[in-house]
RNA sequence: GGGCCCGUAGCUCAGCGGUUAGAGCUGACCGCUCAUAACGGUUAGGUCGCAGGUUCGAAUCCUGCCGGGCCUACCA
């Protein structure tokens, strides 16, 4: 059986993901895992919340909870949306677990074993009030070059000018605003992937099939200027996997830990070794190492496009460096950025609709199928709520809910909840059954390109398919003179139901479901040919008249809830 | 500063060297009455950001400009 693993960029533990979080990696991801899926290929997908670093530690500082258990319980509460959302993980891990540590540490020692790992000593902002060394956008000052007063270590955000942290006036901690800094020398390690850039240069070149978006980004970080840098990966936090050599101390580097950005990636495979020790699954090197069954794998990764640098490098320098035979990506699915209403999302300043916040207000699948099909693609794109309300009403409520409604409430008052069996098919049957054929190929096409957009486009034309048909066979007029043939197309009618539900499921999988439970249909496979996929519904088998499967948004609510968004979370 | 992406109907987008530039939504008109006043059909609407160039032929390739966005390596 074909095999496809399915990773999402891993969500940060610091707060609740708003909707561009979302459509940029977990979603489209489960989109691709539950369409695998359904085509009877083996999936294995897996997501965890990334759980170290600076932020991490002042986030649980500011709730007044120590660091292991501010992540625990943000792990549970992203767990529990995720479930909201139908995010159909086979694992969601945690970076912190203690599979990552083992691994993390093993892929160092491999590392320093190849001679690709190198002692830094180099100097570093200390802050004594807040007692910790301060990343360069923890410290604030005076912009040298134009005076904005809040320039930060890194760049001034004003006049956009790089900076060292040596050379803000006046700088002092943005955690505590402290002025009590002093540099301090501090050895680290860094990782040597300069050393690597033609065996990546060369991985990178052999994916031509890439979006030009993902492999712009590698070959620009490989080739530009001085081309691709060694990179730091450990830092002097307190909370994080702790640098060692494999199971051995790491003589001069204790009480430092490695940087998010080496161990977050390595979780992509420690989440499957917690899906094992889970009890979810028995082997999870068969996924993960070419050496032992995954070499048939499939491994595709989704992402934000700001993820790309450290998925087309540092984690293939990581892996390739290792010298041992793990499994390497194969496809890279990137996404740009959601805006909102005219401008962008903002976690810090609470700006757009938060994950918690969408699910309080609708089902998940209206927010799946508006999300999905204006996934940003191709370029950034924006969420406003007239679109959404338009979009949802008219797709999910007047097309598909509303063609469910009229066939089924006219089967009962003509034939009852059963489907009927007198009648035969016909030429216009003939001719519906080619039409759906035809773009039942055309959207699996665009779901095996990952064209989510399209693929959407796709769906919702075989939906109208169904109006069409409907519209022109008029079984309503038929019935009058000719009662069987009305019986005809009201069961053919009644087993697009079922069709659309599998071929609808990876985008709304709850409706999905409704409508397979209100047809009895047990049969869930999928339906590779149109007039096999036509013929699930047995003639006198029973069915329900589902409630509605979308209420519209009115005009009072979208209003509500544009006045409600737009200001500052509370 | 450098790099990359985007700019096509009122809106969201497709097309990316070859007949009169397409789809959905919105608008207008017609039809239907089974249905969540839903559905179907017809139709209106664009000098394809601007200016040059290459070509028998350009929305599509090249150059410059204008506008929007992202990245630029210690945020993650």
């Amino acid at each position: 059986m074909e095999r496809v693993l399915i990773t999402s960029a891993i969500p940060y533990i610091n707060g609740i993901k708003h909707l561009g979080n979302l459509v940029g990696s977990q979603l489209p991801a489960d989109l691709f895992a539950r369409y695998n899926r359904g085509r009877g290929r083996e999936v294995l997908f897996l997501c965890a919340t990334d759980e170290h670093g600076t932020p991490a530690e002042l986030a649980a500082a500011k709730a007044g909870m120590d660091v292991a258990e501010y992540c625990a319980k943000m792990h549970a509460v992203q767990a529990e949306i995720a479930q909201g959302f139908r995010l159909s993980f086979d694992h969601f891990g945690r970076s912190s677990s203690p599979q990552n540590h083992r691994l993390t540490q093993h892929f160092a020692g491999r590392l320093a074993d190849a001679g690709l790992i190198a002692e830094v000593s180099e100097r570093q902002v200390y802050s004594n009030a807040d007692r910790r060394f301060l990343p360069d956008r923890y410290i604030e000052g005076t912009c040298p070059n134009c005076g904005y007063d809040k320039a930060r270590g890194d760049q001034c955000e004003n006049c956009t000018k790089q900076l060292d942290p040596t050379d803000l006036i006046e700088p002092r901690s943005a955690i505590s605003g402290s002025t009590d800094l002093e540099v301090r020398e501090t050895k680290h390690l860094y990782l040597r992937q300069s050393s690597m850039r033609d065996q990546l240069n060369a991985w990178i070149d052999s994916k031509a099939d890439w979006p030009i978006l993902t492999t712009s980004i590698a070959k620009k970080w490989l080739n530009d200027g001085d081309g691709l840098q060694d990179r730091g990966i450990t830092r002097d936090l307190d909370w994080g996997i702790p640098v060692k050599k494999g199971t051995e101390d790491w003589p001069g580097m204790e009480g430092k830990v490695f940087y998010v950005w080496f161990d977050a990636p390595i979780e992509y495979i420690a989440c499957a070794a917690e899906w094992v020790d889970a009890g979810k699954g028995d082997d999870w090197e068969r996924w993960w190492r070419t050496d032992k069954g995954a070499d048939d794998v499939r491994y595709v990764q989704f992402m934000g496009k700001d993820n790309v640098p450290f998925h087309t490098l540092s984690f293939p320098a990581t892996i390739l460096g290792s010298g041992e035979p793990w499994k390497l990506v194969d496809y890279i699915k990137s996404f740009n950025y959601l805006n909102y209403d005219g401008g962008q999302f903002s976690t810090s300043q609470g700006r757009g609709v938060f994950m918690d916040q969408a699910l309080s207000i609708l089902p998940s699948d209206y927010w799946r199928w508006w999300l999905l099909s204006h996934a940003p693609e191709t370029s950034d794109s924006e969420f406003t709520w007239e679109n959404f309300q338009a979009g949802v009403n008219k797709d999910l409520a007047d097309v598909l809910g509303n063609f469910v409604s009229r066939i089924t409430k006219f089967c009962r008052s003509k034939f009852g909840e059963v489907i009927p069996e007198a009648g035969a098919y016909g030429p216009q049957e003939a001719q519906v059954m080619a039409e759906l054929q035809t773009r039942l190929e055309a959207y699996q096409a665009h779901m095996e390109a990952i064209e989510i957009r399209k693929a959407a486009a796709e769906l919702r034309a075989i939906w109208v398919a169904g109006n069409e048909y409907l519209q022109s066979a008029a079984p309503w007029t038929v019935h009058k003179e000719d009662p069987d043939r009305a019986a005809a197309i009201t069961r053919f009618s009644l087993n697009l139901i079922p069709f659309y539900a599998l071929l609808s499921a990876p985008f709304i999988p709850d409706a999905a479901q409704a409508m397979l439970d209100a047809m009895g249909c047990a049969d869930n496979t999928w339906p590779e040919d149109v007039a096999e996929g036509l013929s699930r519904l047995p003639a006198g088998q029973g069915f329900a008249v589902p409630d509605v499967l979308f209420a519209k948004i009115s005009d009072e609510d979208r209003a509500t809830w544009q006045a409600q968004f737009a200001g500052v979370r509370g």
